[in-house]
DNA sequence: GGCTGTAACCTAGAGGCCCTAGGAAAGGAG
DNA sequence: CTCCTTTCCTAGGGCCTCTAGGTTACAGCC
């Protein structure tokens, strides 16, 4: 019979769609399976585990993260760089939900050192705050302070943890726009 | 033999203790069952199904953090409420892991209408910001960068997602203190 | 075209989890 | 002591993970 033609790239970008339909908390490698009209135990000569496919999602979905920030901030300083950051930013995690997922799942640290993407998503955020003139610790604690706010805005919108009618748009740029203004008087 | 007294309550209770252990999502029917040396199926006269239990947990740990919030913030206003309530957060965050993981989950609206502790917690946000006079829509973005900005801290930070050797508290503490100044400035 | 080696893919099966149907037994009310 | 309610059980089906070991498609080479 027909070979599906599996790889291991092409299992783990199917988890990552799957992920974004169903929620990366519920891929299953038989739902994988099936998808590629393949028996289960076919899965395991690319993916040691589901644990491993876990993460192989994590680092295929951080460098798209990455990518997306990347394209973002090219150019831009300041006030700009950050609007264009958290624009992609939540972009993506509403695009994206299951990879967006997967970007948030702690890997051990050699499985984080590996991958290009989770280091890109560092340096473009420490690089974004360049323009502010931070130094440690503030630039640190600003870091925290606004991947804080960026990851928890997301998660909570889409889990539907925001129940008011104010467009939801809206609270994003307004927060966004109040980091800025944070962000330039840091220090005092 | 010896029956295990088992109850919906106390069964529940131990579903959340359980998930402070594992995780939330590591929360299963068999290991419960275990715990009370029991079969699977005898939990099910107690619970309709997993989903069940785990939207009963959600309501506990929605209770409890109400609890704590409530004590902290009780006779406080302004910044010293902020602080209490930010410092009641974490602390129930980081001590109860699996617990406050409950509280994030999506409940069907008619079942968060009938959790106490998950109104108690948006009253005690709204309260809490009173004594910063501000009005819709100010009102309600205030709270969601609020709430994004706690719930996005502890999550990073229970997930291992703070990676510096900047110490956590201070950068939680410097944090809090920004968005207090900036809940001062918030309509200028 | 046939041969061969390396994938890719399979069957078989063990073990865990969720959940239902229906039966047995403990403990209280009368 | 009897009856009834509730607790807990056995039996079993379905889905999932993962291993061990056997086939079979396909590419490259003669």
């Amino acid at each position: 019979m027909a070979r599906a033609g599996l790889t291991a790239e092409r299992v783990v970008r199917a988890a990552a769609d799957l992920a974004d339909e169903v929620g990366f908390d519920n891929i299953t490698v038989s739902a994988l399976a099936r998808s590629f009209g393949v028996k289960d135990a076919s899965l395991y000569s690319h993916v040691k585990n589901v644990r491993d496919l876990r993460t192989r999602v994590a680092v295929l979905a951080a460098g798209e993260l990455a990518d997306r920030i990347g394209a973002a901030v090219a150019g831009r300083a300041g006030k700009d760089a950050l609007a264009a950051f958290a624009g992609a930013y939540r972009d993506f995690a509403l695009e994206r939900p299951g990879r967006y997922a997967a970007t948030q799942i702690q890997l051990d640290p050699a499985a984080v050192a590996e991958s290009p993407g989770h280091l890109r998503n560092v340096e473009y955020t420490y690089g974004m705050l360049r323009a502010y003139g931070l130094s440690e610790p503030d630039l640190t604690d600003a870091v925290r302070l606004l991947r804080s706010t960026f990851h928890g805005f997301v998660s909570l919108e889409s889990t539907g943890g925001f129940g008011h009618s104010r467009d939801v748009r809206a609270s994003w740029d307004r927060s966004v726009d109040a980091l800025h203004t944070l962000l330039e008087h840091w220090t005092s």
